[in-house]
DNA sequence: ATATAAAATTAGTCAAGGCTAATTTTATAT
DNA sequence: ATATAAAATTAGCCTTGACTAATTTTATAT
């Protein structure tokens, strides 16, 4: 069994392996967990020593078959607990993740499995992110975003990148939630800032930051 | 905020002193927890420091009104999820206080009244103790076991003292729940066993141990 | 190709929270 | 009252997982 600290390291390199894609540094991961690079060099060496995963100075960072099983059932239990949070506690948007941080940690062996089940077998957490099944599979994540689209596109919101509450609340008080319709009306070619119209509404117009934070469906 | 240990001790402090009612010695800390007495003596200056607890060599450990509330707010917790594990998730008897044993030590502001309330305000937990309101308060503690009743009585199952997975085991092969009526057919002289019949049932014997851990109403 | 900057690594430190072994204090029994 | 046993305490050590500072390696720009 892993510990509270290996289990954050694991789930950040998962995250930073779906996320990017790219090579995952030593200092990627220190960023990411807001933790010197000296710390992250001795928990490489103890995660390799684990076999979770291999580092090579070349590739970086990746996950084995089984640190990749672990750090996705780590990630299937927080997103299980985030929609308990939701939708059984009544917690809003913002303030479900940082109590799902803590709660994913929480093992037992049927624990993950009889939630999903309490839960009703829910394919996305109130993020719009893919919960993985008991058997590792998931549903596919999201990855056209709103500043990916070109203008006139009517889109829907599937998921949002950025968890951090000051995002999700600018999302409430624009009154934006998984599932509305918002369109592209024009791209601002100067800052790449966008037009929008939200649920049929107004024109507003949001940073391109805001835009590659929100993944959408067509 | 206290540390996963210092909540662990602070619960195991207050458990001492419900239980027993006895001075609490660093020795009956260090048994309860499974400790090096060394370890209790340490914490024990880490809690006086935090004015949690009040230390004297003659009066044992005791909480200060800080140290009862937030004592009280843990065991409020555990209780509350064991309610959840068992009622919301289908897990049996035995299994729910382990779980509980982490889940009670989330922090969050609102997490356990907002669990309360989805519980429906439940006055007891699975095992028959009673859960402290948010004000701190609860229901009377059940104090008469099956070993203080005269033969002849017919009572009914209120708590359990004991809470390991062996003794729950054993009351689910005897079909005894909270709620089951008992009645105490004789008590055997020689090594206190008693001589019951569970829901009018036939005669079993049961060991005076067992009998000191069935908490009673009448 | 080499100077400079950035990234990675090593070495040594620290706090938390355990431990063992040794010692001191307190209780208990004769 | 004193010997013995039990309890409490101290001292010193260990592991985890962070840190800083110093050093080495790797990239990048001229």
């Amino acid at each position: 069994m892993h510990t509270l600290s290996e289990e954050n390291y694991l789930k950040c390199i998962y995250r930073l392996w779906q996320d990017r894609g790219q090579k995952i540094t030593p200092t990627a991961i220190a960023e990411w967990l807001g933790n010197n690079p000296a710390s992250v060099v001795d928990m490489i060496r103890k995660l390799t020593d684990k076999q979770l995963i291999i580092y090579d100075k070349k590739k970086g960072v990746e996950l084995t078959p089984q640190g990749q099983k672990d750090a996705t059932l780590i990630v299937r239990r927080h997103r299980l607990w985030e929609v308990f949070l939701l939708e059984k506690l009544g917690y809003d948007w913002d303030e479900i993740h940082d109590i799902a941080e803590d709660l994913e940690h929480i093992k037992d062996g049927t624990l993950a499995d009889r939630l999903d089940k309490f839960l009703g077998f829910p394919e996305y957490d109130p993020h719009g992110d893919p919960i993985p099944r008991a058997n590792g599979k998931m549903a596919k994540r999201h990855s056209t975003t709103l500043a990916d689209v070109k203008h006139g596109t009517l889109c829907r919101v599937a998921a949002v990148k950025d968890t951090t509450s000051a995002f999700l609340q600018y999302l409430q008080k624009l009154d934006i939630n998984i599932g509305t319709k918002i369109q592209l009306i024009e791209k601002i070619q100067f800052d790449g800032s966008l037009v929008i119209s939200i649920a049929g509404g107004e024109r507003t117009t949001v940073s391109q930051k805001f835009g590659e934070n929100i993944l959408i469906d067509m």
